[in-house]
DNA sequence: GCAAGGTC
């Protein structure tokens, strides 16, 4: 065996995976003497490679095989894996251990034969903190097969020739600081992990009528240190677009049409929230409408390829082009890896190494029906359409680019998602290295009375690398040919839209948010998205956009609630920055453990002494399950009467989880109107008895029970009462007694458990003088009426549909139902407005200026629309073709102040104007 | 039946 002078060692070589096993031994192999031969372990996939190979002059024997990433999981012993077998937070001190599952002992075996016969070990393990962790479980099970084992390490950043030979030729020791960062995680998460999952499921899957669950028994609400977070950021942009106010806005819009065609210009102050100036700067438009070109700038303008593609990437890639999720698109990337058309699709690379013989995966490209002329040209000096790639700056130093690993033009057992994924890898890497597509634009800016607006024209003079990469496109439009100093006289039209919310997180955002925050690794994160799924937390509608759902959005309201924010991405964080200090030694590894732990501990015992906050969370979107005591009205909600708020529906008498009563709308959470009860209530049920003076009716009376020791001794023990409103001695009680509301003042500044209840049964503790001079209702006042717009982040509270909710005209821009609503902005609280339901409509209009009640500003606004969609511009056309400033009524409103009203002059110069 | 991280 020996090839130099000493006899040959045997060096056992194991890497993460198999394809690095067999790429690096076939480097390594290559011009060796007798070749490299194959042969069988214990495991079907991890193959054993043996070559000659000398090292600083050493001659070896090599074997080289690999293990499937973690060959060891961290589990809790035995005493402590049934879920009823501790105390959950006792999983934070009891003991674990690592151990070879099930699955990886046929690898173990193989290690454990192997090494027994050799004398060196080389660990070829990925370059990463994972991969040196993996080093060391490898290093564990081969040390107690061979106590004698030499161990090296070797470090390299990429499969090529050069960068193997030579870090063979400078191993280096194993890094423990790296593992014991891994360490460090493995244990935090598994302890977090089952404490927090074995407690929140047992305590809300059997207390909750789940109705999404099929099997109560089966189902696991699980908490985890990645998931959670992912679920925050679909719940966080869900709350954001529930707590939207929407505000109106004006913008003049201005278009020129002349021979040559059509020119938009767009104002450059945007748009204005302030509608007395936008008018009064509109009026100084329309009283000089002359438009002077005082700029006409020609520039070329480049619009670059993609970066080389990273798997983050590539999952959001294919989420937008063909809709597919993040994991089946890892599926269908591993597939076509393990088949090696596609090279590692796990990588957070996006440089290619400047080895990397671009050209040659170029060529195999050639042959191919589709886009193998687009390669032929790239390879053409002649095209000057090939550019060296360039590079978004990430690099694992493990993995290239994903890129085509070999050609094909389809396979027949490939499925359309194949074909999509490897067009897409494909197309991507032509795409990188060429040239970027190139345009001419032409900004026009204009002046009108002093108020600018520019217009932007564009040609396409050479696509390049659009021509391959078919899922961009980069827009073109003609407009006529302007020359400086040229005057000309456009339509202007005063034109409002309307602000939108956020749109919910797409697959993509929801990538990004996680990247951003540092949440999963590009090999896990289509995992944690799944999770969401999978556990009921979210779901993803037709347009692969994700909302929560009830049970999703209630847990994290329920932490939320309590004040805690581990539903936030800062816990990873935390936990990140730990690691990093555990890897670079300026931590150790059971100091970091040691306190972590206890903070979570305490966090665990906090959280579970504040259960009540997740029940209340839960209250609000499912009903109890087996309610079994504190009486029947429970179990059968009794109704009071029709909820005078949202109209639809019924107002029941609840017992809370804590015992006080309520009487709440059933519509919860859309409606929050609520009356609490006295807190000295002990019993309380609906009787058939009707109260003959509240209105609207039938109001049911409550018989209620009162406990002797918490009312004045001159108030009777029973009472019938009414909460219509007539009834003082109930609203005297609620003054002394207080209510059954939550009066922390953390859920009362956090507003989303019921904030509309508690804030105005905290303030009806203290002043309540009377009932509430809007809706009569004993248990509030006026001030924090829920018929009246509510304050602060009270989501679905805020626009009050006044009319049901019930499509109340078609849109005047669109066709579509509009919406009547109620204002809760500043300037425009209570005011009534109607909406375009459709999302890709912004027309808005108030309903007062629809009535005629402001006629003057109803008719230079409502009657169009803009914003955002930009539809509105377009519909300028749709006014006569000069000034259009004229009233419904068809008076022209030129010549009078929109101020004072007074003809003489224009509300710019109005002496009424501040 | 829990986590997240490797990978097949």
């Amino acid at each position: 065996m020996a090839s130099g002078g000493g006899r040959a060692i045997r060096v056992l070589n194991v890497a993460e995976k198999p394809s690095v096993a067999k790429a690096v031994s076939g480097i390594l192999s290559k011009n060796q003497p007798g070749g490299m031969r194959v042969r069988d372990g214990r495991s079907r996939y991890n193959k054993i490679f043996e070559f000659n190979y000398t090292i600083r002059n050493q001659p070896c024997q090599m074997l080289f095989t690999s293990v499937t990433g973690h060959l060891m999981e961290l589990e809790f012993d035995d005493r402590y894996r049934k879920w009823h077998s501790c105390d959950p937070v006792d999983l934070y001190n009891a003991p674990v251990r690592k151990y070879v599952p099930e699955d990886k002992l046929d690898i173990k075996r193989t290690l454990e034969a192997e090494a027994r016969s050799c004398q060196w070990i080389i660990l070829w393990l990925d370059c990463d903190r994972e991969g040196e962790n993996i080093a060391f479980e490898v290093l564990e099970v081969c040390r107690q097969a061979n106590h004698n084992l030499n161990v090296w390490r070797a470090r390299f950043s990429a499969l090529i020739d050069r960068e193997i030979h030579q870090s063979v030729q400078t191993l280096v020791q194993p890094n423990q600081l790296f593992s014991d960062a891994v360490d460090v995680r493995q244990e935090i998460d598994l302890r977090i992990g089952a404490s927090f999952t074995r407690f929140q499921t047992m305590l809300l899957r059997s207390a909750f009528d789940l109705d999404f669950a099929t099997d109560d028994r089966n189902l696991v609400l699980s908490y985890g240190p990645c998931q959670f977070p992912t679920l925050g950021f679909v719940v966080e942009r869900y709350w954001e677009i529930q707590a939207h106010e929407p505000e109106e806005f004006w913008t003049i819009n201005c278009t020129h049409n002349s021979d040559e065609g059509t020119a938009t210009f767009n104002w450059m102050r945007g748009h204005l929230f302030d509608y007395t100036c936008a008018v009064t700067i509109y009026e100084m438009c329309i009283q000089e409408p002359t438009a002077t070109v005082n700029k006409v700038k020609q520039q070329e303008k480049l619009k670059y390829p993609p970066h080389p593609l990273s798997t983050i990437e590539l999952e959001k890639r294919a989420s937008r082009y063909f809709r597919m999720s993040s994991e089946q698109t890892m599926k269908v990337a591993e597939d076509l890896y393990q088949n090696g058309f596609i090279s590692y699709p796990r990588t957070e690379t996006d440089r290619f190494s400047e080895k990397t013989d671009l050209r040659t995966m170029v060529q195999e490209q050639e042959g191919h029906p589709v886009w193998g002329s687009y390669a032929q040209r790239l390879l053409d000096p002649q095209s000057g359409l090939w550019r060296n790639p360039s590079g978004g700056g990430h690099d694992d130093k493990a993995h290239p680019p994903i890129h085509p690993t070999k050609f094909s033009a389809g396979e027949s057992r490939w499925s359309q998602d194949h074909h999509r994924v490897y067009e897409l890898v494909v197309r991507h890497f032509l795409a990188c290295v060429s040239q970027p597509a190139v345009g001419a634009e032409t900004i026009v800016e204009i002046d009108i009375a002093g108020e600018s607006f520019s217009a932007c024209g564009r040609v396409i003079l050479a696509k390049n690398y659009l021509d391959v990469y078919r899922f961009e496109s980069w827009g073109g439009s003609v407009i006529p040919t302007y020359s400086f100093g040229q005057q000309f006289t456009p339509t202007l039209t005063l034109d409002s839209g309307v602000t939108r919310p956020p749109p919910l997180l797409s697959e993509a955002d929801l990538l990004g948010c996680m990247d951003k925050a540092g949440i999963g690794t590009d090999a896990t994160m289509h995992d944690h998205i799944k999770k969401l799924l999978d556990r009921y937390y979210a779901i993803k509608d037709s347009n692969t956009r994700f909302s929560p759902t009830k049970l999703g959005e209630a847990l994290v309201m329920g932490y939320d609630n309590m004040g805690y924010e581990l539903w936030k991405p800062y816990l990873r964080a935390m936990m990140e920055c730990d690691m990093k200090a555990v890897s670079i030694g300026t931590k150790r590894k059971a100091e970091v453990l040691e306190t972590c732990l206890q903070q979570m501990k305490a966090c665990f015992l906090d959280a579970r002494a504040n259960k009540g906050k997740l029940f209340e969370a839960m209250a609000i979107f499912f009903e109890r399950a087996n309610r079994s005591t504190g009486g029947e009205q429970q179990a059968v909600a009794a109704v009071v009467r029709k909820c005078g708020i949202c109209l639809e529906s019924d107002m029941v008498l609840r017992q809370k989880p804590d015992g006080n009563f309520m009487v709440g709308c059933l519509g919860y959470p859309q409606c929050r109107n609520v009356v609490w009860l006295p807190g000295s209530v002990s019993e309380a049920s609906v009787t058939e008895n009707m109260c003959t003076s509240c209105s609207p009716g039938p109001v049911f009376k409550i018989q209620f029970k009162f406990r002797r020791l918490e009312i004045p001794p001159n108030y009777s023990v029973q009472h019938l009462g009414c909460i219509g409103g007539c009834d003082d001695i109930l609203r005297q009680l609620v003054e002394i007694c207080g209510t059954g509301s939550r009066n922390s003042s953390n859920t009362l500044g956090r507003g989303r458990g019921n904030p509309t209840a508690s804030s105005s049964a905290q303030r009806g503790n203290s002043r309540a003088q009377s009932s509430c001079a809007h809706c009569r209702q004993t248990g509030h006042l006026s001030s924090d009426c829920p018929s009246q717009a509510s304050r602060g982040r009270t989501a679905r509270s805020q626009e009050v549909d006044l009319q049901n909710g019930e499509p109340s005209m078609p849109c005047n821009s669109c066709g579509a139902p509009c919406m009547l609503r109620t204002a809760n902005t500043a300037n425009n609280r209570g005011r009534k407005f109607f909406s375009c339901q459709s999302q890709e409509c912004n027309f808005f209009v108030w309903e007062d200026n629809l009535n005629g009640a402001r006629a003057e500003r109803a008719n230079t606004s409502a009657s169009t629309s803009s914003g955002r969609g930009g539809r509105g511009r377009g519909r300028a056309g749709a006014h006569p073709s000069s000034v259009s400033f004229v009233s419904a009524t068809g008076e022209p409103i030129s010549g009078r102040c929109f101020i004072c009203g007074d003809p003489g002059h224009f509300a710019n110069v109005c002496p009424r104007r501040g």
